[in-house]
DNA sequence: TAGTGGTCTAGACCACGGG
DNA sequence: CCGTGGTCTAGACCACTAT
């Protein structure tokens, strides 16, 4: 009974070593500063490459860390915070808001975004690609889903393909009256497209914002935005510039 | 200028596995059902079992499959959705959300909650702790800060410790008025005790909702609700049940 | 070309859950 | 107890970036 618990939990290597690096990263850096690298790191710890890796992940995906094939490991500055429900029940791009169209084209739509649209399968949907640029840096690629039977003038858009044809789509979809908007975010892995567009390697964590706007006729048009869950905290409401350093939590 | 991309771009294992297994998930197995061990599972597609490992991690990380150590690899169900936002402006608590009451203490305040809550250092802020039982399973962990000098009362509630104190302070809290509220998500890992609450491993993705009740003082309380990123879809807006099935985007 | 992070291997042992 | 997923090792090679 009088045993005090030593080491009854051990924790894991990886576990410990990210708490050392986390406060590492507080004391002894600056943002943008680089890491020594991988090799050097883990020799200096005591453990193997790919132990530390772990440890990197996990500072990476909180948004501490940034690494970079070929460059290195940076000291990431705090995330950005992103405005994504300011103006309630308004169109995408109806103000300067960031979004860049980027082109437009005939959709092949999943099963699942035809659920969302809740239009039949086969018929035409147009999709529109655009961009979220802050700071020089793509933080969010978006495919907007627009059916033609819910915008009258779609079939009529001859615009030649790129962005001139994307911001004609949108002025069509602008005409509509917006009745209300819906809103999910979950955790998903960029696709080889997305990841792309947002400077990622394929299967980084991103945030999936799925947006349906609404017309007294139903669903008009479906958004899924894809943002870097590494960069990005997305802000809701009105005031949205809240000022984290990095985790409002305590450190274990 | 006639030679055709043949592996010009070689797709990494873990990748192309990824994809092969999130077909069969669809074709070939039910919600719930047990995968094959990672052993045999590797073995069968001729890697190593870290590879395989890789490409289960994504699947998790998605939301599709659940690992449980010591027990097996499972099929996920979809992800719940859970509304966030719903009722405007009120305070946590009002009516039947979903939250339960655990308990309140004197909080250890990180710098970082305490700008937030934008009170001084040293000064006396009360935590409650809370979590969002659903279907019998935890979908989340909430801390919420009360500064004493937003809440008049604090300081005298002398219930003993557990729910019942949980909810006097909850109590107490909702006396105000609510003038307004701020939310943002971002990518986190699990924190140990959080972790345990959701009966996931430390280091497990979350959805951090980090939200700032506002009243005509300033700001009254803060909360960090902490949701499993692997089952969890939060919802904004006003109707709150959108039906997805996996994941709206193309399959790579 | 040199140095970085990304992928992959073939092992080993540990912690946990259920019979 | 056995079988599961979780951790860890010590290598190897590849893809990318900068110089």
């Amino acid at each position: 009974m009088g045993t005090t618990q030593l080491e009854s939990v051990p924790e894991p290597k990886y576990w410990h070593l990210k708490t050392v690096l986390s406060e590492a990263l507080d004391q002894d850096f600056a943002v943008g500063e680089v890491l020594p690298n991988e090799r050097d790191l883990a020799a200096r710890f005591g453990v193997a490459r790919a132990t530390l890796r772990q440890a990197l992940e996990q500072l990476e995906l909180e948004g501490r860390l940034q690494r970079r094939r070929g460059v290195g490991t940076t000291v990431a500055p705090p995330r950005v915070g992103v405005a994504v429900g300011t103006a309630q029940h308004s169109w995408p791009g109806e103000s300067v808001d960031g979004w860049e169209p980027v082109d437009a084209a005939e959709a092949v739509v999943t099963p699942a975004v035809l659920k969302l649209l809740g239009t039949a399968a086969g018929e035409l949907v147009v999709s529109v690609r655009r961009t979220r640029v802050e700071q020089g840096q793509v933080l969010a690629a978006e495919l907007l889903y627009v059916p033609a039977s819910s915008v009258p003038g779609l079939s009529a858009i001859d615009t030649p393909a790129g962005p001139a044809r994307a911001r004609a789509v949108m002025r069509e979809l602008q005409k509509l009256v917006l009745d209300g908007q819906d809103r999910s975010v979950e955790l998903g892995s960029a696709r080889a497209d997305d990841a792309k567009e947002l400077d990622r390697l394929p299967g980084a964590p991103v945030l999936l914002v799925t947006t349906r706007y609404f017309t007294a006729a139903g669903t008009a048009a479906v958004s899924v935005a894809t943002y870097r869950a590494d960069t990005c905290r997305l802000t809701f409401g009105d005031s949205g510039d809240v000022q984290i350093t990095h985790d409002t939590r305590v450190a274990s």
